[in-house]
DNA sequence: ATGGTAGTCGCACTA
């Protein structure tokens, strides 16, 4: 079966509802993992979700801040969330999706870290760090179940490489594109042997963004993206990815995320 | 070197 996913920094799900209910129309995923609904579970728009076709629905959300989503039109065996840091935030849930071979889906929102990149100065940015650290040990330690159907999602928060945001150089200072960042990144992704689904598509030579700030007068002019939200699998799905696509166009509706929807098909 | 915008909640905080 080809599976598609698709993954949003929605920025509000309560919000931007009418904006889900279009992407599932227009894309028709076969799950799609949000990230900073922020609203609790009870005030999740779960009526609007099922009468769209998603009738099973994960969700981990807290008051204001954070939260996620996963959205699946496949049901699931099983729903689990960790609580990354001890912090009591919701920025993880996983979803066990009940088809043949079986499939994990991690769908994540790591800390955005704040504006100063030191850790001895800013609580956030350290918070980051350890939140990854500890993705890593866990990973690290699941080593031996690499061959499970594992897809990991997310607002992941950082711009890994060069091409992975509109300038390197102005960048290297910033949160998110910090070499201290990259490199703890680069270390989750050895701890399971990670493939980047994205750059399976796009060569690592060519710009590809998936967040466009608020803040630039004309964001789509001035075009100074960053690619923070990933789509990881498994080496066991490592020949599976077929088609990506970012929909910047989703970047551009009226009172749009400033993150737009990344979505993959996988072949399983 | 700075300030720019958005969302939630309630007049501060996170991004």
């Amino acid at each position: 079966m080809d599976f598609k996913i698709a993954t949003w920094n929605i920025n509000s799900v309560r919000l931007r509802i009418n904006q889900v209910e279009r992407l599932l129309a227009e894309e028709k995923p076969d799950v799609l993992c949000l990230q900073e609904i922020k609203c609790i579970n009870d005030a999740f728009p779960w009526k609007e979700i099922r009468k769209a076709g998603y009738e099973h629905i994960a969700v981990h959300g807290q008051k204001g801040y954070h939260g996620v989503a996963t959205l699946s039109r496949i049901p699931f065996k099983k729903t689990e969330s960790r609580d990354f840091c001890k912090k009591g935030d919701c920025r993880h849930i996983a979803t066990d999706l009940d088809i043949p071979g079986g499939l994990r889906i991690h769908n994540f929102y790591v800390p955005a870290g704040g504006d100063e990149p030191d850790p001895a100065i800013n609580e956030k940015f350290a918070h980051k760090l350890a939140f990854l650290r500890e993705m890593t040990d866990l990973y690290a330690k699941q080593r031996s179940k690499s061959k499970n159907r594992m897809v990991l999602v997310g607002d992941l928060n950082i711009a890994p490489l060069e091409n992975d945001v509109w300038s390197h150089k102005q960048l290297l200072k910033v949160v998110s594109h910090t070499p201290i960042e990259v490199e703890l990144m680069n270390e989750l992704y050895a701890s399971h042997d990670w493939v980047d689904v994205m750059r399976r598509f796009v060569p690592e030579d060519e710009k590809l963004y998936s967040w466009w700030s608020y803040r630039a007068k004309d964001w789509e002019a001035a075009d100074r993206g960053r690619r923070l939200d990933h789509i990881w699998v498994t080496p066991a799905l490592a020949d599976a990815p077929v088609a990506m696509k970012v929909r910047k166009d989703a970047r551009g509706w009226e009172r749009a995320s400033d993150h737009a929807p990344v979505i993959a098909t996988l072949r399983l």
